[in-house]
DNA sequence: ATAATACTTAGGTCTTGACCTAAGTATCAC
DNA sequence: GTGATACTTAGGTCAAGACCTAAGTATTAT
């Protein structure tokens, strides 16, 4: 079992495009904070706020060398928001599958009359 | 191309340990404003307000027979995140494996010596 | 017709989120 | 050792989010 407050901040990162589009350049491969700043329009310590939420969230994880601080994903932590949406898929589609065998009895049983 | 927009809303409303619990009872079947907000130590009012947020996405969806309203899942918008998130394993995916032919490369290369 | 039920609307508070500017620190290049 | 680079820290603003209470409307039950 994953803790809510998990799958909390996981969700939380994941809702703003910035960070979405930050996630998407870090699926490419590892950059820095300049590298990863460059393409948007928004002062640095703003957009290092950012990188702040993803990393708390432990969707992405980073280090310093020098004055430079790489990010790169941390794949394991997306296993959190694809589970829990696997999970509720697996309920209503078993459901739905019900529904769908109810309907095709109620058509054989109509065929039979 | 999903809008951006989208997406946000999408996460945004599976940020929240309420609208999820909404969510994963909603995957057992359809239920009412009622029946959803009984288990939540919660005034209606706000807890109506996670609903709507959770119909605005289009996660659910909801109709009004009378005095009663139905909340149900709405299965397609959750691919709108399903998709989102397996778009970015399979970029850092093909990126490692290609990391393991290059490190498995230098292993031949090295047992060669 | 009256009362109870099932929401809905209309506010108000307090916290968190998303930005900003200005100034600071730690490295690296010369 | 001086200046440029790459962040960091420390504030401050303004909007959005998550709750609340009080009062309203539309249905249904008696």
């Amino acid at each position: 079992m994953v803790p809510p407050a998990t799958a909390d901040a996981v969700f939380h990162a994941l809702s703003n495009p910035t960070r979405r589009k930050v996630l998407e350049q870090l699926s490419v491969g590892p950059a820095t904070v300049s590298e990863l700043a460059a393409p948007f329009d928004m002062q640095l310590p703003s957009f290092v706020q950012h990188l702040s939420v993803l990393e708390d969230s432990r969707l992405v994880k980073s280090k310093k060398r020098g004055r430079v601080r790489t990010y790169e994903i941390s794949p394991e932590r997306f296993k959190v928001a694809e589970d829990w949406l696997s999970a509720r898929r697996e309920l209503w589609e078993a459901r739905l599958d019900q529904f769908d065998q109810y309907v095709k009895h109620l058509k054989e049983k109509e065929s039979e009359s």
